[in-house]
RNA sequence: UGGGGGAUCGUCUAAUGGCAGGACGGCAGACUCUGACUCUGUCUAUCAAGGUUCGAAUCCUUGUCCCCCAGCCA
């Protein structure tokens, strides 16, 4: 899973690392980590940190890279999350080893840590409720006030942070705070806390603990025991980074790891923030986080999308410190890439239009040779069965073409692929409706195979199946989960949610497949030949009902003329 | 209006004083038993204004705009 040096995208990070590696500063050693909170599902933005992180770690000799569950606040997270963050990382393609870890392995470590500060005079018990500790902090532009209790005696500090930690005190009562400057402009340097009360069991420690320690003392710590060099994270902890160098500096800890901050990802027409996919499995807009619509990684592996596409993906977006939102179009492009090259064709009628061959004999039924890949012939072939009763789609037929139109219609010849050229002779409407239900064609018996032995050309190749030698399907035809680019730009009033694309889910329910997908495997993708690429549905999926997902459409040139063909008419 | 960051094609991202490059996207064409794939050509950018310099995306000055921070969340 090595990317070419040649290639290989030059980001600041890896400048630095690289640096720091050629001045032998940390030994020659390069540590990173991945540090997930396990309070939900991995979505593709923690892909593009878990890329960088692993990724650089397995470009330079001897790089390790740690995954760390950051749990420190058992009131949000659970095993369950760890569990499944586990499986996504793993489905990703990237390996652990031996380097899996816990926050939570460390709170004996860092409750000693805490002691040490008070003794040193650098942290204090705070008896402000939640409310007067917001109120002392002082604004943006006011600095705050010291609270009453900051000169508190090392002793009592250290006999208050005792009984905290034997769970003497409810929650709110008392909180270990850092004494820094309630003046700094900076304001997470204002006295910030490091342990706060929490009457929770932990998923990991049980009731051991009464009091849990917050992300900043936390994290630099955790970094420093693992012996991590390079602390990767998102720009919003710019500001916690004097801190983060206080903690270790404070503590006069010898491995001091370097934080460093890079941009988030964003990709339009979805959202990224865990609060907001939250809001959408809710209320029922998704049917769950592994909903395909959604950009978690479970949901992009039941969509279809391949671990190798979404590295790719990571691999070309880059990593930088401005903000940016990527063209979801690149994603889709990434996972084409991959899908084109490996996923074996098949033919699928989605909307199927009945088509009889009329100088076809009655009960004949012929096998013919089908490619898996046209342009791999590793991919081997498959036999397709053919007969008097077929069903095309119905965007291939017009009754009267527009211009440029080369498919099906009345008096002119297509090719039925893998199979024979053939002529619409005529049109079957419902006399009701004027709706039309069936098509009669003729074949050239010559054309076998889809071959014109005269060498005459017809202009389109169209997809079908054998009434009788198909299988029903459910074919769910995903778009856009938001109808705009930016789901965040909204009237005032209103919020992301009224951004949502009505027409993200669609279900086709009469859909029709060739017959070698009976034991079609759940998860198992394809390209349904002139529609788009389908993953078989992992959870609704099944012998009986089979039901497939569309990964993302093929390019389509003919959509975008008929876009211009009907604008231009509307003019 | 405190503090911390950031501004390069439509989008993402390179170029660390020396030809503004790549990818996605768009457009045009070639090819084609997928209007796919592939191939060819093409389009578009240094936030602004000054300055330093033989030479500035890069250095300096001034300004503009955008993002983040007032959890006992991470």
């Amino acid at each position: 899973m090595t990317y070419p040096d040649s290639s290989q995208p030059s980001d600041f990070i890896r400048a630095i690392i690289s640096e720091d590696l050629r001045t032998n500063k940390n030994d020659g050693r390069l540590v990173t980590r991945f540090p997930p909170e396990p309070n939900g599902y991995l979505h593709i933005g923690h892909a593009k940190s878990i890329f960088l992180n692993f990724g650089v770690a397995s470009e330079y000799k001897g790089g390790i890279c740690n995954l760390r569950f950051d749990d420190t606040n058992p009131s949000k997270e659970d095993v369950k999350y760890v569990e499944s963050i586990k499986e996504d990382v793993r489905w990703l393609g990237f390996d652990w080893n031996d380097r899996l870890f816990y926050a939570s392995d460390y709170f004996d470590t860092l409750y000693d840590y805490a002691v040490e500060l008070i003794k040193k005079g650098k942290a204090y018990v705070d008896s402000l409720n939640a409310e007067e500790i917001r109120a002392y902090r002082g604004t943006l532009t006011e600095p705050g006030k010291n609270s009453p209790w900051r000169d508190r005696s090392v002793e009592e500090n250290l006999k208050l942070f005792e009984r905290m930690r034997a769970g003497e005190f409810d929650e709110g009562a008392h909180v270990l705070r850092t004494k820094i400057d309630m003046a700094a402009p900076n304001i997470n340097m204002r006295d910030p806390a490091l342990y706060r009360i929490l009457k929770v069991p932990h998923h990991r420690t049980g009731d051991k603990w009464h009091i849990y320690p917050m992300y900043d003392f936390t994290h630099c710590l955790s970094d420093s025991i693992e012996g991590v060099t390079h602390s990767l994270c998102t720009l919003e902890f710019q500001d916690h980074r004097p801190l983060y160098d206080w903690v270790l500096d404070e503590l006069g800890i010898q491995n001091h790891p370097q934080q460093i901050e890079f941009a988030r990802l964003n990709i339009s027409y979805t959202v990224m923030s865990k609060r907001m996919l939250h809001k959408l499995v809710d209320r029922g807009d998704v049917s769950g986080w592994n909903d395909p619509r959604m950009p978690t990684l479970q949901g992009l592996r039941r969509r279809g999308y391949t671990a190798k596409s979404i590295r790719n993906f990571c691999n070309r977006i880059g990593v930088a410190k401005r903000d940016a939102v990527v063209d979801m179009a690149l994603l889709e492009h990434s996972v084409r890439e991959d899908l084109n090259q490996h996923a074996p064709r098949v033919m699928a009628v989605l909307h199927p239009l009945r088509l009889i061959i009329e100088n076809y004999p009655e009960n004949q039924v012929e096998e013919l040779d089908a490619a898996n890949h046209p342009n791999d012939e590793t991919m081997g072939t498959r036999k397709i069965l053919f007969s008097r009763v077929l069903y095309v789609d119905q965007d291939d037929f017009r009754e009267t073409p527009p211009k440029k139109f080369y498919r099906l219609t009345p008096g002119h010849e297509v090719r039925l692929r893998y199979a024979y050229l053939i002529t619409c002779v005529g049109v079957v409407k419902d006399e009701q409706t004027g709706q039309i239900i069936e098509l009669r064609c003729t074949y050239d018996p010559a054309t076998r195979g889809g071959s014109s032995p005269d060498g005459r050309k017809v202009k389109a190749t169209i997809h079908w199946v054998s009434a009788t030698h198909s299988l029903p399907a459910e074919v769910r035809l995903y778009d856009h989960l938001f109808a705009t680019s930016n789901p965040n730009a909204v009237e005032s009033g209103k919020d992301f949610i009224s951004n949502l694309n009505p027409a993200s889910l669609k279900t086709l329910r009469d859909a029709r497949v060739e017959l070698s997908l009976k034991d079609a495997v759940p998860g198992t993708r394809y390209q349904f030949e002139r529609h788009a690429y389908f993953c078989v549905d992992q959870v609704d999926s099944s012998d009986d009902a089979l039901v497939f997902n569309r990964t993302v459409a093929l390019r389509d040139t003919w959509a975008k003329v008929q876009q211009i063909q009907t604008k231009s008419e509307d003019k």
